[in-house]
DNA sequence: ATCAAGCTTAGCCATTTGGCTATCTATTCG
DNA sequence: CGAATAGATAGCCAAATGGCTAAGCTTGAT
C-alpha cells in the first residue's frame, strides 16, 4: 500500500516522531509545536505537512493560528501492519519448535 | 534516538517491507528474495544492506549465497515506540472523557 | 491606522535515496 | 580446466529530503 510508505516516512525522522508525542499529550498551534526545535519555521512547517499528508495529524486555522491535532489513523495502521507481520513470524517460530518436538519424539521411539 | 530514524526508514518502501513480509515465513537467500521484485541485483541488495543496517535482518554467507534472516530486536523497537504513543494518547482521551463526565454530573446537581 | 504575531510562499542549496550499467570476484558444476 | 551461478563493487544519474533566507500575507492588539 502506498499509504503505508508516507505513514513510516514520517516516522522516519526526530523532529516529526517528537511533534507526534507531543501531540499525543494534546492539541497546540505550529509555534508551541515548533519551539523545542532549534531549526527555521518554514523548515519545522515542512515536518507538520509531512505529517498532515501521511495522515498522522489533522489542522484547522483560526485566525492566524493552526492548530494541530493527532489523528488515530495512521498509528492503526502502522501498528497493524507490524502486528501483522510479527504474528506471521511468531506462528512461524511455533511451527519450528512442534517439528522440533517431533525429531525429538522420534528420537525417543527408537 | 536515532535508530529509530533508520528503523523506520526501512519501512518506508514498499521493496523492504516486501522482503520483510518473505523473511517473517522463513529464511531466504539474495536472490530468491530479489526475484518478485522487477529490479536489478545491485539496486536489490542495496535494500537488504539498508534492512541490515537498520537491524531488520542478518546475513550471513555460505559458498556463494548470502542467506537472510529476520531479527527480533527492531519489530520490537518499533512496536513498543508506537504503543508508547498510542498508551500516552488514549490516556488523555480517557482524561478527555472523566471531564466531560464530571461536567455532565455537574450539570446533573444543578 | 499601525504594528506585531503567526504563519506562508518562493527559491536556493547540499545530501540522501533509489534506480541503472558495467565490471569483478568467488563458488560450484560438468 | 572452463563455464555458469550468486553476489559485490564502482560509478553514474534524477528525484526527493531537509535545511536555509527573504519576502509576503492575514489577523489581533493598540
Amino acid at each position: 500500500m502506498a499509504k503505508l510508505d508516507s505513514i513510516f516516512h514520517c516516522l522516519a525522522d526526530p523532529t516529526r516522531r517528537a511533534v507526534i508525542a507531543q501531540l499525543a499529550t494534546g492539541a497546540s498551534p505550529v509555534s508551541e509545536l515548533a519551539a523545542p526545535h532549534d531549526m527555521a519555521l518554514p523548515s519545522f512547517m515542512k515536518h507538520i505537512n509531512v505529517l498532515e499528508a501521511g495522515g498522522w495529524i489533522e489542522t484547522q486555522k483560526k485566525g492566524r493560528v493552526r492548530t494541530c491535532r493527532l489523528c488515530s489513523g495512521a498509528i492503526e495502521t502502522a501498528e497493524s501492519w507490524l502486528d501483522q507481520q510479527r504474528r506471521i513470524w511468531e506462528r512461524r517460530l511455533d511451527q519450528l519448535d512442534d517439528f522440533v518436538a517431533t525429531l525429538d519424539d522420534e528420537r525417543i521411539q527408537k
